[in-house]
DNA sequence: TCCCAGGGAGGAT
DNA sequence: ATCCTCCATGGG
C-alpha cells in the first residue's frame, strides 16, 4: 500500500474556483483569445489554457478550464511548482482574481450601457462575459506594447516568445516540463539594437525596445512608480518614451497597470468608432480617445475591449480597411 | 505583386 | 494642432 499521508512537497496541484468567486458572467475562452495587448496569449492545452508566471519570485505553470456555461460555471485549476500548496493555491487564487478581472462588476458594465440608443450594448449579448486581462509583469506589458506598433498580433506574440526563448530565464518544473520566463530588463539593455534585430525579426522596434530597457536598469524609469500617478501625468511620463506613443501607451496603462479609463485606439477601434458614434465624420485618433474617456469614464478600457471584438469579428456589414 | 498589421517619429503645412 | 511619409518584417 502507497502511504496515504501528502509529502511534504507536492508538486502539481488542483483546485476549483466556483462562480460566487467572480462578480459576475466569465467566458475564459472569449477573454483569453480576445487578442488583448498585454502578455502574450496563453497557449492551449486541450480544453484548458496554460500559463505561466512568477508568484512572489516562484515559477508556477497552471492550467485553467471552464465547466459548465457563461452564467453558471466553474473553474479548474491545474497547477505545478515547488510551492507548497496552501500557498500556492492563495497566490494563484490572487493572481488569477487580477489577472482574469474576476472582481469586475460585468453585470454593472451592462446595465450602465444597455440602453438601445447605445451602439455598445449589441456587443453585450454575444461577448457576455468577456473580461479585460491584466499583465503581470510590467516590463514584459510595455515591451510586448512597444512589440504591437504597426505590427499583427500573430506576430507580436510569435516574437514574444522567441524572445523568451533566447533571453528570458529557462524554468525546469518538477516533472519535467520546462519553459522560459520573459526576459529581464537588464539583458535586453545589455544588447545591442541590431543583434536584437537581426535575431527575433522586431524589425524596427529593436531600438526602443534596448532603450526603455536601459532606462529601466540606469534607473532613469521606474515603471512600479507609474501606478501611483493618476492617468494623465502617468501618460505624460509614458510618452516621453521611445517607441510608446498614445496607442501603446495607453495599452501599457490600461493592460498593464489596469487603468480601466484608458481606451486604447488603433486602427481597428478607430474604424468602429467614427462609424458607429460619428456617421462616419473623420476624427482623429486623440478625440476619438477622449470620445471613449469621456462617454464610458471608468469603463472605457471595457468599451474600447468590446468595440475591438465588435470591429474584427463582430459586425454590421464590412468594417474593413479598403482603399477606393 | 500588392496591401495590411491593435503605430511612432520627424518633418512640413 | 493637423497632415504627410517613412519606418522592418511577415501574412494573406
Amino acid at each position: 500500500m502507497m502511504s496515504s499521508a501528502s509529502p511534504t512537497t507536492t508538486h502539481e496541484y488542483s483546485f476549483e474556483i466556483s462562480r460566487s468567486d467572480t462578480l459576475g458572467p466569465l467566458n475564459l475562452e472569449t477573454t483569453i483569445l480576445s487578442a488583448q495587448t498585454s502578455e502574450p496569449e496563453w497557449a492551449r492545452d486541450g480544453t484548458s489554457f496554460v500559463d505561466v508566471e512568477e508568484l512572489n519570485g516562484t515559477p508556477v505553470k497552471y492550467l485553467v478550464s471552464q465547466a459548465g456555461g457563461v452564467d453558471s460555471f466553474k473553474l479548474n485549476v491545474r497547477a505545478i511548482s515547488s510551492l507548497l500548496n496552501d500557498q500556492l493555491e492563495v497566490n494563484l487564487r490572487l493572481h488569477l482574481n487580477r489577472v482574469l478581472g474576476f472582481s469586475d462588476d460585468l453585470e454593472s458594465f451592462y446595465n450602465e450601457f444597455s440602453d438601445d440608443a447605445e451602439p455598445l450594448h449589441t456587443t453585450f449579448t454575444r461577448l457576455r462575459g468577456l473580461r479585460l486581462m491584466r499583465g503581470t509583469n510590467l516590463f514584459e506589458s510595455l515591451i510586448c506594447s512597444i512589440l504591437s506598433q504597426n505590427n499583427s498580433a500573430l506576430l507580436w506574440n510569435r516574437t514574444a516568445r522567441l524572445l523568451m526563448r533566447l533571453y528570458g530565464a529557462k524554468v525546469n518544473f518538477p516533472g519535467g516540463a520546462t519553459c522560459f520566463l520573459f526576459p529581464k530588463p537588464e539583458i535586453l539593455a545589455g544588447l545591442s539594437s541590431r543583434e536584437l534585430r537581426s535575431k527575433t525579426s522586431m524589425g524596427y522596434r529593436a531600438k526602443p525596445v534596448v532603450q526603455v530597457s536601459r532606462m529601466i536598469t540606469s534607473g532613469k524609469l521606474k515603471l512600479d512608480n507609474l501606478g501611483k500617478f493618476p492617468y494623465e501625468e502617468a501618460l505624460e511620463i509614458l510618452l516621453e518614451l521611445p517607441g510608446v506613443g498614445p496607442k501603446v501607451a495607453d495599452c501599457f496603462w490600461l493592460y498593464g497597470v489596469g487603468g480601466l479609463e484608458a481606451a486604447p485606439v488603433d486602427v481597428w477601434i478607430h474604424r468602429i468608432v467614427t462609424r458607429l458614434y460619428f456617421r462616419g465624420r473623420k476624427v482623429s485618433r486623440p478625440k476619438t480617445a477622449k470620445f471613449l474617456r469621456d462617454r464610458f469614464g471608468k469603463w472605457a478600457g471595457y468599451a474600447q475591449l468590446y468595440l475591438f471584438d465588435f470591429a474584427r469579428h463582430g459586425g454590421i456589414g464590412q468594417v474593413r480597411a479598403r482603399k477606393s
